[in-house]
Formats: structure tokens, sequence, C-alpha cells
DNA sequence: TGTATTATTGAGTATGCACTCAGTAATAGA
DNA sequence: TCTATTACTGAGTGCATACTCAATAATACA
């Protein structure tokens, strides 16, 4: 290999496109715009990513990897359930509150014709702990075992969804809306 | 007024659209190809909407306004509120269930830049009685009091969109889908 | 240091698409 | 029935933009 590519350059466009993709959507914001943002001629962006659909499908895993990394790190995992989920609950919120650029994206990413469905089927690869925890709840009796396990993790993914709308809103709250919509979520997954 | 425009030309194109956004995205459905489909010159459709963004907000507004009757009609005023967040509920989880297109257009729209706030909020108006009713919920301590009234409302309508989509990949569940989803809902926002 | 290989550049190209407009047809009102 | 007004048509226009490519620069490796 001669001339190996910058991963600083990769990191320039794509985040280039983070904020072009917020400011205007997927469509209204030009290849030619990304790499002038990104400091690159518009052809640089061509050879990191053949095509602008690849770029779109190659921002989506990106930034659903930031966000598992940000909900997993510092994972406890010897705590019990309620600990563990809030302890997801509150990364979750927090990443949404602190990075609302790349949540715009995700959005709009997650509605778009473009994303592949290998893109999609990647992007959930990261969050499969997740996934194991829930199951083990409903295992082990601490959650109503009527509720099948998707319906548990869409249900948390939405109502934080829900509560960092709420947040953005209205900041001063927001220290009610993540405790109010936390036991919200678990007060409807555990049994009565 | 000499040659008045047809109710049946302008549905006709709000179709059309529908139908192509939902397949191929807003930006990637061309207004060639969505005249074709409704069966009038491409001319046409800009005598009925001026620009694209205009037939967009009003598609926006036609399918919210769809939605609110589908979750109105036959509103039992008289009963308590668990039978009436029910009756929205179902309504609601039936209605996405039988217009998956209009379902995935929505979901579109509502991220899209085109969309002006003025249709947000226009969009937003045929469900105010269903706020009030919440309000009073609150007030007369059916629910929990710390919960904000957006946040009920957003959730509901998060939990319905997680019920539908666990419905629409696997259909034979449905009634446990709806019921399950409902019950944690319930079970969330009313007192323990 | 020399060379093969690959990245970088940006002007250029081809395509697609929103919107226009001059000609035509339909309809309401007189 | 006549006329003024407006809808309807679809070929045409201009612009935006994804992507190319020939020339050039940088780097790994011998």
């Amino acid at each position: 290999m001669a001339r190996p590519k910058s991963e600083d350059k990769r990191n320039a466009i794509l985040d280039a496109a983070t904020r072009l993709f917020a400011e205007r959507g997927l469509t209204a914001a030009p290849t030619s715009e990304i790499s002038k943002q990104a400091g690159v001629a518009e052809g640089t962006l061509f050879t990191y990513f053949k095509t602008k659909d690849d770029l779109i499908n190659a921002l989506y895993r990106e930034i659903k990897l930031e966000l598992a990394d940000a909900m997993m790190s510092d994972f406890p995992r010897k705590k019990n359930v309620r600990t563990r989920l809030r302890h997801v609950w509150d990364r979750y919120v927090n990443w949404g509150i602190a990075n609302p650029k790349q949540r715009k994206v995700l959005a709009q990413l997650q509605v778009s014709e473009a994303l592949t469905k290998e893109s999609r089927d990647a992007g959930s690869a990261p969050f499969v702990e997740f996934q194991i925890m829930i199951r083990d709840a409903i295992e082990q009796r601490v959650f109503r075992n009527d509720l099948p396990v998707e319906l548990i993790s869409k249900s948390l993914a939405a109502l934080v969804e829900a509560t960092i709308d709420l947040t953005m809103s209205n900041r001063s709250e927001a220290k009610q809306y993540r405790d109010g919509g936390f036991q919200m979520f678990w007060a409807g997954i555990t049994k009565a």
C-alpha cells in the first residue's frame, strides 16, 4: 500500500455530513458542501465513500456505535436489574441531550430509503448485551412475563426519545423528566 | 369562478404521493411520477399545489387529520378514563396496521425539513380533545401527579408506535401486543 | 534514492427534476 | 349561446448535484 487513507479525513467528512444533514436534511445537503466543510476536495469524498448512499450508511453505523458505547460503558454488570436499566436509561438520555445533531440525523436515517438492511443489522449489533439483560430479567420473573422482549426494548427506546424531546424544549425540568420517564417505564414492565 | 378545481384530482394526487413517498422517500419521488400515477399532467399538480413542498405540507395535514378522525370517532366521552384511553389506543393501533403507507410517510414527514411550523401546529390541532382528557385525568388523580402532561401523551404515541412495529413483523401476535402494550402504558401512568 | 502505488484535486459531465408557459379545453354566469 | 375565466396539457428550460477523470502529490517499500 502506498499512501494510506487518513482516518482524520474520514472523520472530518462524517462530522461535516452530520452537521449538514442535521441542518438541511439528507438529500438537501450536497456532497460539494460536505466536502468543503470537511476541508477536502469533492473527489476525495468519493475515495472514502463510493457513493453518497455509502456515506449515509457508514454514518448510520458510526452514530449507532457511539450511542451503544455511551449506553454500555461502565455498565454495572453485577448490580440488580433496576440499577442496570437505570444506567442505560440515564446514559441514553444524556447522550441525546449532549448530541442533538447526531440524534436528529439518526431519526432521519432510520426512515431513509438509502439505508440497507445490512446497515440496520449492523446498527443493532452493539446492543446485544442490552437485549440479553432484558431476556434474563424476564426469565428471573423481575418483569411481567406476558410482555415480549422486543416490546420492552422498543418501549425503552420510545420512552427515552419522548423524554429527550421534552427535555430539549424545557431544559430546567431535565431531572424531573428523566426520573419521571424512568419510573413510568419501570412501573410498566414490572409485576404489580 | 369559471371551471372549478376538482376535489377528486386533488385526492388522486395526494394518494399517488402517499404511495410514492412510502416506496421511494420524499425526495426520490419526482413530481412527474406522482402526476402520472394520479392520472393528470405534471402541470396540473402545480395548479393544486404551488410547489412540491406545498404538496408535502398538505399531505402531512391530511394524514394527521385522518389519524385524529380514526382515534376520536365514537369516542366514549361518558365512560371512565381507562375506557377512553383504551379506545384511543386501539383505534391508533388499528389505524397504523390498516394504513402502513400513510404511517410510513408520516414518519418521514415528521423529520422532514420541508415541514413548516404552521403545518406542525395544524397537525396537532385535531388532538386537543385528547390532550384535555389527559389533563383532566391528572387533576382527578387517576394518574400519578408527578408526570407532566406532555410526557404522557408523547409516551402513548411512542408506545403505540412500538406496538405497531412489532405487530407488523408478527401479525399473529397482534392481540397480545395490543393488550400488553396498553397494560404496560396504563401501569406506567397510574398510581401504584 | 527510486519507483510503484494510491490519495488528492477540482473542473467538467451527464442526469434528473422542479417548475414554466403557450396553446387548448372546460365551465360558470350573463 | 356567447364570453370571460380558469383548469389542463406536456414539451421545454434552467439549475442543482452526484459522480468522473486526467493531472499531480504523497507515501510505503525495495
